[in-house]
DNA sequence: ACAATGACTCGCT
DNA sequence: GAGCGAGCCATTG
């Protein structure tokens, strides 16, 4: 537990939480409005640690070709692709359908932020 | 301190 | 157009 990189995971967290019912967003896209574009990878990781906080809907991240990559760090195997589709998203063989429609850009529908 | 891994992304072949 | 490899940053062994 860094704090200095709680910061960096911290925004991931409020991101994450901020996305829409019914929509979704990519690891890029998170780390490249936190200013780390090429810190996608750490995206994921804070991701993978949000399993240790709460009501973070990491299942709503998926990479930049709407692949639900982090199903595998789920409790079940299908578990991610389930709330997703609970959310009206169409998935498919482990890829969300639409993607562009769902996608969640906070560039676009965060107007002022930072 | 060094090396390896990882829920990614971009570029070249 | 699809496939493969390298790059980047942070955490862990």
């Amino acid at each position: 537990m860094k704090k200095s990189s709680e910061n960096f995971f911290d925004k991931v967290y409020e991101v994450a939480k901020l996305i829409p019912f019914g929509r979704v967003t990519s690891y890029g896209a998170i780390a490249k409005y936190l200013g780390a574009a090429r810190s996608a990878r750490m995206v994921g990781w804070a991701m993978n640690a949000s399993h240790n906080n709460d009501e973070i809907p990491a299942h709503r991240v998926v990479n930049r070709k709407g692949l639900l990559t982090g199903k595998h760090h789920f409790d079940g195997t299908n578990l991610m692709q389930q709330l997703l589709e609970s959310e009206g998203i169409v998935v498919r063989d482990h890829q969300i359908q639409h993607f562009e429609t769902v996608f969640w850009d906070p560039f676009i529908e965060l107007p002022n932020n930072l």
